[in-house]
DNA sequence: CGGTCGGTTGAAGCTAATCAATTAGAGTGG
DNA sequence: CCACTCTAATTGATTAGCTTCAACCGACCG
């Protein structure tokens, strides 16, 4: 691939400490592909041949066993993911498939792990990505482990709501499947979350939900700093 | 403190890649003390002022929300932990607390950020050791998420045996109360979940357990090396 | 028009938490 | 050595939370 094909990825803080020939390097290496939705782009407990970056689109990241899946997250432009992985030389942990039409940046592994061990600035940025996605998995799982169904959506729905401006509408990322995997539950328990918040002043519309009572919500989600801040 | 006061910090993987002067710089830095069972060593939300080692004793990880209290982990010689709230120089997620009489190594969080900048071979060992605390979070997240509590015991048991020799009978790490928060569940519930696996061989003999048909059990558990394994 | 899919709703059942009571064990002091 | 106490652990009854199965609705599409 041409190395200033796409600028954002240089931007990635992910490089930012990295030598631009290392880069040009990992680049020259990288795969750009367009997929269709609905492709698996990794089984979880294969060997990680590749670190991914979404360019446009969606990825979901989800895990199965004995039957049951969950979703754990979904990385939007311009995310990473499989990072630990590559950089251990291990398996997978996770699957992946895109959600709708995307473009996926793939660079091969052994690159990824040789760059490492050959620039100081890039090793320094990957402990502080790794170190983030430590802390993202620790409250996610305090989220899973502490709160309730109700709790969990009425915190997301805050959540959101902060992220896209505190206008008093939220319009959701995903449709309300995912939602509900996202969130740990059935679509048929998210539909019945919504239906209990109704009471909060929360009104679906769709795939828009109004907050008409943020007080009220609030008081019922408790949110923690510690679970729902992206930024501690 | 001295250097070579604990020769067993020296050998961590953690500081494998680390030059000699960084180190003895760090341990000078570092201080040693002793606690009594059940002293709050930190509070989740506080800043991260040190880098935590548990040199004898037994540490618990845990977190709170609204009234609700989850332990994420037990932290046994030679562990650290709250690395990743130390180099992003943010607060701790977690709060801990030692479970018995233990003697701890605090290296100021500072000194530790410091040596990160400075020497690229701790850095290096900073990204592996962070990488593999990553994967053991998803591996806890994905048990949580994928398996019902008696399923969670099951899969608990048999790696337990795997690292006690595989003799027949497990020691249980801690006490019935905490292990039954490590697994996500309460006290009684964890009760019921070993009544309930006694028609697959498992017999409780207070903190020794004796597993008679671990053919059965395993058909139980169905465990996954995906989450199961510390190694992959 | 029938078909599929996302979403909702209802009923039933399961898993787990809670509350309450009891038992078992370890340690203490007489 | 025995009663006493404190806590861990167990057991039973009840409730809460969530899943499952099934039916249904409405939108979109061939």
């Amino acid at each position: 691939m041409r190395v200033d094909a796409l600028p954002e990825i240089r931007q990635l803080s992910l490089f930012a400490g990295m030598r631009d020939e290392n880069f040009e390097g990992l680049m020259k290496a990288a795969y750009l592909q367009n997929f269709p939705a609905q492709v698996e782009l990794i089984d979880e407990g294969d060997q990680a041949d590749f670190l991914f970056f979404v360019i446009e689109g969606c990825v979901e990241l989800y895990a199965e066993t004995s039957g049951r899946e969950g979703v754990l997250a979904l990385v939007r432009p311009v995310g990473s993911f499989i990072l630990a992985a590559v950089i251990k030389d291990a398996v997978y942990l996770m699957s992946a498939r895109t959600t709708e039409k995307s473009r996926i940046l793939m660079i091969p592994a052994q690159n990824v792990r040789d760059a490492f061990e050959q620039d100081d600035g890039f090793a320094r940025s990957i402990v502080v990505e790794l170190a983030g996605y430590f802390r993202a998995v620790v409250k996610e799982y305090k989220d899973l482990r502490l709160r309730t169904g109700v709790e969990r959506l009425a915190n997301r729905l805050i959540k959101y709501h902060l992220n896209q401006g505190e206008n008093g509408t939220v319009c959701l990322p995903c449709d309300k499947k995912t939602l509900s995997s996202i969130l740990g539950m059935t679509p048929e328990n998210l539909s019945r979350a919504f239906g209990t918040l109704k009471a909060y002043g929360v009104k679906v519309e769709g795939s828009v939900v109004r907050l008409n009572d943020l007080k009220s919500l609030t008081t019922l989600a408790k949110p923690n700093p510690l679970i729902d801040d992206y930024r501690t």
